[in-house]
RNA sequence: GCCGGAGUGGCGAAAUCGGUAUACGCACCAGACUCAAAAUCUGGCGGGCUUAACGCCCAUGUCGGUUCGAGUCCGACCUCCGGCACCA
């Protein structure tokens, strides 16, 4: 702060200090320091910070499988990985530095949650999770993947237990609709998948009133009418109800608890089948299979009068809209799969808008709109999903979908059965963890005040220091006597302290903030500085965290802003995701899990391009390959501190920015890196040929009388096209075209045909001018390099900052060419091409293209129709 | 299944607005230097045809369209990758 510079705030994902750097992170760190460096030299105040996402799994698991202290494991990880970072030279803050596992930083998380609590975003209720009965442990979901359990191998079930939930459902609409601020910041697929995951549908509420079969409707009527309860589904196709065959509600469903009692054996049979089956997680390898049952119960088309069977289907979801839907199989794929397979009656209700003027026409023998056979939709196979033109629907029939929508919803509305109605696929955000290493929950629960929230002056609510992980049982901290028992804050009776633990992207939702503000210890962060800093300018990372990280810290920011801490409604202004690094990997699958060999030990054989035909282990054994992401188990991963110490910091980084647009998956080669030393390399050799030239020098002005050709003049033209080039790259995020530019700036200068002891005053201060662009051009990818050649052109070793360096200004009257090459196509060939100056009006260019000896070959004796002239880039010529 | 993205030399890739396709690098080949090798430097390097030389034809997944001109725009298809996956 406090800088006259404009301010730039560059960030990259923290990591999780697993104890070693990967290929990734080295890419994408140097992305980010890329983009630090070139905005300090373009006269920003930069801050790049790097932190620690440091509570999680892996630490806990490592305590347990070798009994490590979970802190220990993670504080020697962290230093590990500090030096990894230091020695790849990125240019972090390291001042600011924040760790989420430290009591200063997750005492913050537990006041943010007091916050959310007090204004309500923060409340319990009962769930579903991953539970292992051998194990006595809940499971996250990758640890009961396939459905079983990571440990001990046995089945996964489901357990119903209290958690705490943030509610990210009151920001629903604002996720969605503050995606117009950063649209043009952020790739389109990272916001699709958002909006995707958001899951906004619009669409009605329907009341399906529900008659018992143990009634007559006469009854019912006596009874007064109105039948004593309702079904109330969620619909987008309200236009397809006269189609409806069925209500089909989840097992769980409140309609049938009540009736639970009245069920046939069959049916209570089928109840506890399909919960039973729900308990299992999903494999999502397997669709599952349709299953249900008719109820006996009976509900009414509100629209029709029909009366329809109430079943039970697995595929409904209890968890999404109201728990219930209308069966229309004419119209719905999974409703005529299930309508088959029960055999029920199909009726289709809308036709294709062709299919509907034809059958308009066909009244008398055909079908009509108000009478369709059940099984037509206008030629086009059942079911048919689109919208179309309404049919066999009483009064709304040759209405279109779109209007059919729209008025049966206000319909219903006015009578009283219905709504309008938007659903969401985003629910709210479950956070609690049964686990050790994470930040406490700070709740207290009192025998007679009930659940009471911790003081904030008494925060944080510390971890144990040392503790016995097992893995298995309820929270580990449960059994932390001395961390369980304390007082209620509210009666000062004693009581006992939630043990569940934050979900880790808690941590990760306002870390940025912190660095800003990395040791206040009365507020997460102050206002002013935050506003000062946030919100982020350019943000880097993996797309992996496309959806969940970045719709928490979305959501984080906007309570923050409730709060009155923050003045805006989006952290992350610019957003870039960066492809994985990937390797090749070789591994046997033929015990139904994969065994990973390690490339150095497998005999490889590839075809003519290259791509593997056979791999055989050391072994012997037929071995399967794949291209995955590089990780050390798989045996694929590269060693970031290996590859320093081989090539260097700077030829490591700059080959990752080189190799591939940083949106694309990048496959590790290990040859291409060499090319990357032996560009630095030549440039070392250049700079040290035209040392004492590049002193004498100095920052002497442009010698007069210069001539407008000559190698002086076309270096200096190259170096001003290079300076526009890496500017212009720079501002769009592209990083690997620049270094092309650099290495052709490079070979421009080697190009010179020019001895240093013989070069003219113009030469040497154009060899001078290439140098130093270069150097600073060069301070972004490869940092250590560019600050040594900088001080042999600056003549002292202050360095970079020090000496006020920034990025090289561009000259257009420099760069401009003297005479440029038009092509001329006749019919659309090249035929030749033309030097010309680059300010030749257009009527001499046309008149140049005529008169060449070689168009004219292909012009002469025949008419010209047309001539299209491309100012300055082109002429092209039609004949007949 | 649905939705999105991408297919360019042996390989990674480049190509502003529809205007010289293959920049830059890797690998490879040849030459210089060297007793030799490494390193370095120089040259070559999409395919085909032809010539003493100039040159000509074809090529950006496939097929078609628009245009004076298409890697780029439009339509259909093929392949690969990613996301979602009973969301009513």
């Amino acid at each position: 702060m406090e800088s006259p510079k404009p301010k730039f705030y560059a960030l990259e994902m923290l990591p999780y200090p697993s104890g070693n750097l990967h290929m990734g992170h080295v890419r994408n760190y140097s992305a980010g320091d890329v983009v630090a460096w070139y905005k300090r030299l373009k006269g920003f105040n930069v801050l790049h910070p790097i932190g620690w996402d440091s509570f999680g799994q892996p630490a806990e698991d490592a305590a347990i499988k070798r009994g490590v202290n979970p802190r220990e494991w993670t504080e020697a990880n962290i230093e590990t990985m500090q030096g990894q970072l230091q020695r790849l030279g990125i240019s972090y803050d390291w001042s600011r530095q924040m760790a989420a596992h430290r009591p200063e930083y997750y005492k913050f998380d537990q006041w943010f949650f007091l916050k959310m609590y007090e204004r309500g975003l923060a409340y319990k209720k009962k769930t579903q999770v991953n539970w292992c009965e051998t194990d006595q442990a809940t499971l996250s979901n990758e640890q009961a993947s396939g459905g079983l359990c990571w440990r001990c191998g046995n089945p996964v079930t489901k357990k119903d237990l209290e958690q705490w939930f943030l509610k990210t459902t009151d920001y629903t609409d604002q996720l969605l609709d503050d995606m117009a601020e950063i649209e043009s910041g952020w790739p389109q697929n990272v916001l699709k998948r958002q909006r995707d995951w958001i899951g906004r549908s619009e669409g009605a509420y329907v009341d399906f009133a529900v008659r018992d079969p143990g009634l007559s409707r006469a009854a019912h009527a006596a009874e007064g009418g109105v039948p004593e309860n309702h079904i109330r589904v969620f619909t987008t196709r309200i236009d397809t109800i006269y189609g409806a065959n069925a209500v089909v509600v989840a097992a769980e469903h409140p309609v049938i608890v009540e009736h639970l009692s009245q069920f046939p054996e069959k049916v209570l049979a089928k109840i506890q089948h399909i919960r039973s089956e729900k308990m299992n997680p999903t494999d999502h390898e397997s669709e599952a299979v349709k299953d249900g049952i008719d109820t006996g119960l009976r509900a009414v088309n509100p629209f029709s009068g029909e009366e329809l069977p109430v079943w039970i289907g697995n595929y409904v979801m209890m968890e999404y809209g109201t728990g219930a839907v209308m069966s229309v199989p004419a119209h719905d794929e999974r409703d005529f799969e299930f309508a088959e397979k029960f055999r029920l009656p199909i009726k289709a209700v809308i036709v294709s808008e062709p299919a509907a003027s034809a059958a308009g026409q066909l009244s008398d023998a055909g079908p009509t709109l108000a009478n369709l056979p059940p099984a037509y939709a206008g030629g086009s196979d059942l079911p048919f999903t689109d919208y179309g033109v309404m049919a066999n629907s009483g009064e709304w029939t040759g209405k279109t979908s779109e209007q059919g929508k729209r008025e049966m919803t206000a319909f219903a509305a006015e009578r009283g059965f219905g709504e309008a109605a938007t659903t969401y696929r985003l629910r709210d955000w479950g956070i609690s963890r049964q686990r050790f290493w994470g930040s406490p929950i700070p709740m207290i629960y009192c025998a007679s005040c009930g659940i009471v929230p911790e003081k904030y002056e008494d925060l944080p609510v510390r971890l144990p220091d040392s503790i016995e992980i097992t893995g298995t049982g309820e929270s580990p901290l449960a059994k932390v006597p001395e961390f369980v028992n304390t007082t209620c804050t509210k009666c000062g009776e004693p009581a006992r302290r939630e043990t569940d633990t934050m979900d880790t992207f808690v941590d990760s939702s306002w870390y940025y903030y912190r660095y800003t503000d990395p040791h206040n210890d009365e507020l997460p962060v102050a206002r002013e500085i935050a506003n000062y800093w946030t919100p982020v300018d350019q943000y880097i990372g993996g797309d992996d965290h496309a959806v969940m990280h970045l719709i928490y810290a979305r959501f984080w920011t906007k309570v923050m802003r409730d709060l009155g801490m923050v003045g805006f409604d989006e952290p992350f202004k610019r957003l870039l995701t960066q492809g994985m690094v990937v390797g090749e990997t070789f591994f046997d699958d033929s015990t139904g899990k994969r065994k990973y060999h390690m490339p150095a030990d497998v005999t490889v054989e590839r075809d003519a391009k290259g791509k593997i035909m056979s791999a055989k282990g050391s072994d012997g054994t037929v071995l399967k390959h794949s291209i995955e992401r590089m990780s050390k188990s798989k045996g694929n991963g590269v060693d970031p501190d290996e590859m320093v110490e081989i090539y260097g910091a700077d030829a490591a980084r700059l080959f990752v920015m080189f190799a591939a647009p940083i949106e694309n998956e990048l496959v590790w080669n290990e040859a291409g890196i060499e090319g990357a030393v032996r560009f630095l390399q030549r440039v070392w050799r250049q700079v040290y040929r035209w040392k004492d030239v590049l002193q004498a020098v100095g920052e002497k002005e442009q010698p007069d009388g210069q001539s407008s050709a000559g190698p002086a003049r076309k270096l200096r033209q190259k170096t001003h096209q290079t300076i526009r080039r890496v500017d212009e790259s720079l501002n769009t995020l592209q990083f690997n075209t620049p270094v092309a530019a650099l290495m052709e700036l490079s070979n421009a200068i080697g190009d010179m045909q020019v001895e240093p002891a013989n070069a003219s005053d113009e030469e040497k201060f154009a060899v001078r001018e290439a140098i130093e662009s270069l150097a600073l051009m060069l301070t972004p990818f490869a940092p250590h390099t560019a600050e040594e050649i900088y001080s042999v052109v600056a003549g002292n070793e202050k360095g970079i900052i020090a000496n006020a360096a920034s990025f090289p200004v561009f000259n257009a009257d420099l760069a401009k060419a003297d005479e440029v090459e038009i092509p001329v196509q006749v019919n659309g060939k090249l035929r030749a091409k033309l030097t010309v100056s680059p300010d030749i009006a257009d009527d001499d260019l046309r008149d140049a293209a005529k008169t060449d000896e070689k168009v004219r070959e292909y012009t002469d004796g025949k008419e010209i129709v047309k001539i299209v002239v491309v100012p300055k880039r082109l002429v092209s010529i039609v004949v007949k």
